[in-house]
DNA sequence: ATCAAATGTGACCGGGTAGTCACAAAGTTT
DNA sequence: AAACTTTGTGACTACCCGGTCACATTTGAT
């Protein structure tokens, strides 16, 4: 947690210091990152920054809940308000595009979290976000299953991790295809699909299309 | 390259030390895995590594190109013996299951290069490889839209993607489910699989059906 | 203006790293 | 046995890190 000290801080002052600190851990591994290297691009004493926070994992936690704080604010599309499981997923991705849009930095410090996960206390921060992902998903599912638009003779959380992963898949697929570069958008601080919306998009519902045919009933 | 006088040193000696090494950087990142902490556990002195090896890197370069070779001995099924695209994947995977058997860590070394990729000359190593693999599913993949096996409606390299991604998911899942513990396993110095096949092999076989609904043209 | 509390500072500590080098030991050829 | 080549050694350099602490500065209340 952070001290008060943190809290107090000038506003201009606390969002440059949590920009920097975003950019240090997305670039670099938790282990790699350099609170030394970040204080002295930000011009701020070491000590100083030990009037703010425990320790670096205590900053790394608090960079964690700042993000998935914002992000909820933008993820919290109900599947009520959808007809079906796919226009809701579709909807849920657009709401990721609004946020990666908005803070880039926010947003693609959680998407490299799982590049840490030899380091057991980042491990096990990111197993219980997973967790709530797929544990979310397989409700959902659960309820499609039992309406019967889910075929049953699969188990669910095995396809529960099948959707969240390949979510997670289709950014892997545009970085692989060169369609983005996300090391050089953080590094500008530019959102990461700006001007790719169309084409992020086409590929999801390709995406949506292999899943839906993948765990939909076939009629 | 490895020196000379790396290839040579005695056979057990060799073979202790690239056992020890693969640990090494199978445990930890490129950056944070440790020749020093090594060579220590190795009873090996310091000066004597860079009488066997440039420097890091070029150790680095030879576990990948010594794991590599012996997958490469494992993997090397033809898919013109199989009858199906799927029963061909089955084969691939359960000759998967053999390497990780009689070498868990080269195995295991191989699975986790995908951890390091913020380490530039890692990141380079591992696009080639992933580069490598995609384009061959692809290649599959094209030669089943073309003989009206797989749907038309989607683009190859998406589908190829899609392949090679589910099928690192699935031991992934494993993880996550905690049916496997590829940390204790690889520590122990023993197969993950090991006492799983079953198991892992029924999992494959839900992959392999989502996959292939999600793939194969509807009749 | 005074004083106390809050905040800022950077030299410093202990510990880690990759890589070097002058030297020692072992092996090989003459 | 002498000369030469290959291999082994570990103290050492130069550098990085996270975290500490005695002290300087600023703030704000009296």
């Amino acid at each position: 947690m952070p001290k008060n000290t943190f809290h107090s801080l000038d506003d201009k002052k606390k969002d440059r210091f949590i920009r920097r600190a975003l950019e240090e851990f997305t670039l670099r591994n938790y282990q790699e990152a350099s609170i030394s290297a970040m204080l002295k691009s930000l011009g701020i004493a070491k000590g100083s920054f030990y009037q703010y926070f425990d320790d670096k994992y205590d900053l790394f936690t608090y960079l964690i809940e700042h993000c998935t704080g914002i992000k909820r604010s933008y993820v919290s599309v109900g599947r009520s308000d959808f007809s079906s499981f796919w226009s809701y997923f579709r909807a849920l991705y657009e709401k990721g595009l609004e946020f990666d849009r908005d803070h880039p930095l926010e947003c693609h410090f959680l998407h490299r979290l799982q590049s840490n996960l030899n380091s057991p206390p980042v491990r096990k921060l990111y197993d219980q976000l997973l967790d709530q992902v797929v544990k979310g998903f397989e409700k959902m599912i659960s309820a499609e299953v039992a309406d019967g638009n889910f075929r049953s003779d699969l188990s669910k959380d095995a396809m529960a991790y099948f959707v969240y992963k390949n979510s997670v898949s289709i950014q892997e697929f545009m970085q692989y295809s060169g369609s983005i570069d996300i090391e050089a958008a953080i590094k500008a601080g530019r959102p990461v699909y700006y001007r790719k919306h169309r084409k992020i998009m086409t590929l999801v519902d390709e995406y949506i299309e292999m899943m839906r045919s993948a765990l939909e009933i076939k009629n």
